[in-house]
DNA sequence: TTTTGAGTTGTTCGA
DNA sequence: GTCGAACAACTCAAA
């Protein structure tokens, strides 16, 4: 009986520093897994643009798997009997995986773990996803860090080890072990709403390492200013590739550190070490959730579990849609629908005006971008919006109220992403764009707007709003 | 134990 | 147009 390890693929879709692949490759005959559980009725089950993302990306990894000459096998139902029939019909003697960090997936990855090793197999899991782990990172009292800044600082300490090379070749897989069709996973939608995604992104673990080398030069040295403007292709747009594991933290990190050392480019340094610090925030929300698992539903600071929030539904259908009147907002909105993705300055501006302007649960922003996001991590998105709605770690002060109007002019100043995303504004000169209330009747006629009827009139004051917030939060704070 | 300095990303107002 | 101050008070982390 040959000696035959399964390696379990879940948010590590890449051949490269993939250590749970790698110790698989010591056995004798190894066989790539991946399973889909479509009964799964969670709340965080995969969202509707991350299945488009998986789709394609599950496509990119069979393919790189057949390469070295083995082939993905695909199956589906709930996990843990889904492995343990492979198990049975293919005889494994060992399971190998690289952990997640999602309390529901440290649950059932725990029971799987103990029914293996029970059975007598040799299960391991392996850190693929993080720099590190989120125990290994503690202040000297020995508790979780709540502030980033220490967090980082902390963490940078620690050593990065090397990334790891993706196996030269891979055993073949028997032919009678049958794996479903990617299609047959439905997870591509019924109505073809995905078109944006598709031409937007490459996923898969090529096009993650396209993506990165894209970047490094000259995006990465001007990341410090560049990043903040949503027109520009100023960010790095990793964050899908890295949410499935298509390249890992590792490989980004010593990337960007080896193009610095050689780097002469003005802002080469700065310029990656502001974009390794992001890399850190990513750190810092997997080190928050793994240590404060309730925090997707309910906030760090408990005395927001009296927030006067709003439960108005027109109001959170309109920021859906990109519909609420504010220019900044209704772009951002448009985007995310379109391509599956927000710039970084965007999701503070639309967070902010949801929980604050608007004064709806953070929740169901969160819920939103769960569903449209393709890079939608439990952790950041858990972290973005409780820092934004004021309620989490690095709890942000107070009167930090976005206007969505200044951060158009700050960051988008020409209207460049505005006129991209809401057209209907286009004609507006630059001075009015962000705010086509406040502009002269004739303005507005020239260019061929009516509010109301091109485009809606805003869905709130603004100044007005920020006033109630601010007035929200004192509640709260005097108990 | 107590003290001290600091805390991703902001806005507004008045000089 | 630019600049500094004001905007709560609190919690975190380290000394």
């Amino acid at each position: 009986m040959p000696d035959t390890a399964i390696i379990w693929f879940r948010q590590d879709l890449r051949l490269a520093d993939n250590p749970a692949l790698l110790a698989a490759c010591e056995h004798e005959r190894v066989l790539p897994l991946y399973i889909h559980d479509d009964r799964n009725d969670s709340r965080w089950a995969l969202g509707g643009a991350q299945k488009v993302w998986l789709h394609f990306s599950l496509l990119a990894l069979d393919k790189a798997l057949r390469d070295k000459g083995s082939r993905l096998l695909v199956r589906t139902g709930p996990h843990a009997e889904t492995l343990q029939a492979v198990v049975d019909e293919t005889g494994a003697d060992a399971v190998y995986w690289n952990r997640q960090y999602e309390p529901e997936s440290i649950v059932r990855d725990r029971q799987i773990k103990a029914d293996l090793d029970d059975a007598g197999l040799t299960v391991k899991s392996f850190n693929g996803a993080l720099l590190h782990e989120p125990w290994q990172v503690e202040n000297k009292s020995g508790d979780p860090y709540k502030v980033f800044t220490p967090f980082w600082k902390a963490a940078s300490q620690l050593s990065v080890s090397a990334p790891l090379a993706a196996p030269d070749a891979l055993p073949a897989v028997a032919s009678q072990y049958g794996s479903a069709n990617v299609d047959e996973l439905a997870l591509l939608p019924d109505i073809a709403w995905d078109a944006g995604i598709r031409e937007w992104w490459q996923p898969g673990e090529d096009g993650a390492h396209e993506a990165l080398e894209a970047f490094i030069g000259e995006p990465i040295s001007d990341y410090k200013t560049d990043r903040d403007k949503p027109a520009r292709p100023g960010t790095s747009r990793l964050s899908p590739h890295l949410h499935f594991g298509e390249i890992g933290p590792r490989q980004v990190w010593h990337r960007v550190h080896e193009y610095t050392s050689r780097a002469s480019r003005h802002g080469a340094q700065a310029g990656s070490e502001t974009f390794l610090s992001e890399i850190g925030w990513r750190e810092f929300a997997y080190h928050l959730l793994y240590h404060f698992p309730h925090t997707p539903e309910q906030p760090l600071d408990e005395r927001f579990k009296d927030f006067p929030w709003s439960r108005a539904r027109k109001p959170l259908a309109a920021w859906q849609q990109g519909q609420t009147g504010i220019p900044m907002v209704d772009a951002a909105m448009r985007q995310l629908w379109h391509t599956g993705w927000m710039h970084n300055r965007l999701r503070m501006v639309v967070a902010s005006f949801l929980t604050k302007n608007l004064l709806i649960p953070w929740q169901k922003g969160a819920e939103w971008f769960w569903d449209t996001l393709v890079d939608a991590d439990l952790a950041s998105n858990t972290l973005g919006w409780q820092w934004t709605a004021g309620c989490g770690a690095d709890a942000a002060p107070f009167f930090r109220v976005f206007n969505p109007v200044r951060q158009g002019e700050r960051f988008d100043p020409k209207g460049d992403f505005v006129r991209e995303w809401v057209p209907e504004l286009a004609e507006l000169p630059d001075k009015h764009v962000h705010a086509p209330w406040d502009a002269p009747a004739d303005v507005l006629k020239k260019a061929g707007v009516t509010l109301g009827r091109d485009y809606p009139e805003p869905l709130v004051d603004l100044k007005a709003s920020r006033r109630e917030a601010l007035d929200a939060f004192a509640i709260i704070k005097n108990g």
